[in-house]
DNA sequence: ACAAGTTGTTACAAATTTTTGACAGCGGTC
DNA sequence: GACCGCTGTCAAAAATTTGTAACAACTTGT
């Protein structure tokens, strides 16, 4: 299976306690971005797009509290859980905390596997089903919630593959792919297949969605790869 | 909001935790009152006369067991409901098993929204008027109160583990869940059992389901995990 | 029309995943 | 102790999926 490791995004300002977080997450086999202060994370978040951010309570500037709330407002944020660490078992600030929508909190003095621990558990609680949300597209319905796909209400019988490549060209629609990059999106990368595979299960996909009428949204480019799009 | 609030007795002996629940019942709206032991408690219960008392199972000196099951016995205090907060799920099962007579159970780390919920069941529970908290499903009815199964009127039997898995599958239906989240949720975190015990557990959950016709209810989502729903 | 390059289709064996029955350990009851 | 229900683990059987090869069909440029 995918043994691409989940990334964490560190905001904390004092940066032996970084590095030594770092040392740490990387022990455990995460990969690991750093951000001092919360105009730092917000990058990071925006070109890396963590897993999981693991953040300080209290920051110079905009405090961890703010910072969470903010990116518990934002939609494209909303969905990334978020560690809070506290200096001082100060329950009040554990309680606003969890109250800011922060998924789970940890107070220093922690041990690392206990750190550790609680990562995986709220990966583990958010992997799949990530966005709630369904698409739709003519008739076309993809729930990733329930990992099911219905045309005009009936159901469409999918097998992994052919799931998450629809899955993938729903949410990247009128767009040209290359084999290449379908591979890379929906296989993985690391992975080695020929890249006629790609055909093949774009013709079992075809076949599925065909008794509904919705094949032909799957185009071909000739010379390219291929393309979703209601329109012809 | 009226005066009519609710009120609420912790039993905890933990200071932050005792802070943090008095926090967050606040918010929603509940009147807290606190005891850090079982002696504490008498005297709150006698000049505060809760409307129900939220108790940590482990204490030290008299545990939350006893306690509770001292309440039980006094008629004065028999009709005041009673919700344990234990440490892991396994231990729910023990602290039911010791028929102490609580009305609910929420184990650590629970959800705020969660604990809310479960303490305005319960007190609409023991309001006259209201048997609340069965879940319903085309004919499939899931009774928390009495953790008792029926299908069509049918008493559907089940040993504990497969009740737990039946009750989490029906709150949560059309959503996949993977094995290990099943895992986290109903065996609780910091449980080592293999993923393939789900597997045997789905499988015996199914063979009770049936004989009523409802076993197809429950899902395989290759690849995936498992999924419960009324739709086919 | 022809050749060369692309894509569609099908069949099939290999690989993967799930189902199922058996078994041994455990704790409680008779 | 013998019995019983419940659990977790295993491994064989069953079911499904997946990648590839082989060939048909199609497109394009000459």
């Amino acid at each position: 299976m995918g043994m691409s490791n989940k990334l964490i995004l560190v905001v904390e300002d004092e940066a032996p306690i970084r590095e030594m977080l770092k040392f740490a997450l990387e022990r455990a086999d995460f990969r690991v971005t750093m951000a001092g202060n919360a105009a730092e994370g917000r990058l990071r978040i925006a070109d890396q797009q963590p897993d999981l951010i693991l953040m300080d309570w209290m920051m110079p500037g905009v405090s961890g509290v703010d910072f969470a709330r903010e990116l518990k407002n934002n939609p494209t944020t909303r969905d990334v859980p978020i560690i809070m660490v506290t200096a001082r078992v100060e329950e009040e600030d554990k309680v606003r905390g969890l109250n800011v929508g922060c998924d789970d909190y940890v107070s220093k003095p922690f041990s690392f596997p206990e750190l550790i621990a609680r990562i995986n558990a709220v990966l583990r609680r958010s992997t799949p089903g990530f966005d709630e949300e369904t698409l739709a597209v003519a008739g076309l319905e993809v729930n990733a919630a329930s990992q099911r796909v219905t045309a005009k209400g009936e159901p469409v019988r999918l097998g992994p593959t052919e799931y998450r490549l629809l899955h993938f060209f729903v949410s990247h629609q009128d767009r040209v792919y290359t084999r290449e990059q379908v591979l890379d999106r929906v296989w993985g990368q690391s992975v080695y297949v020929e890249e006629r595979t790609v055909d093949v299960h774009i013709r079992r996909l075809r076949k599925a969605l065909e008794p509904h009428g919705f094949d032909a949204m799957i185009q071909t480019v000739r010379g390219t790869g291929y393309r979703f799009s209601e329109k012809v």
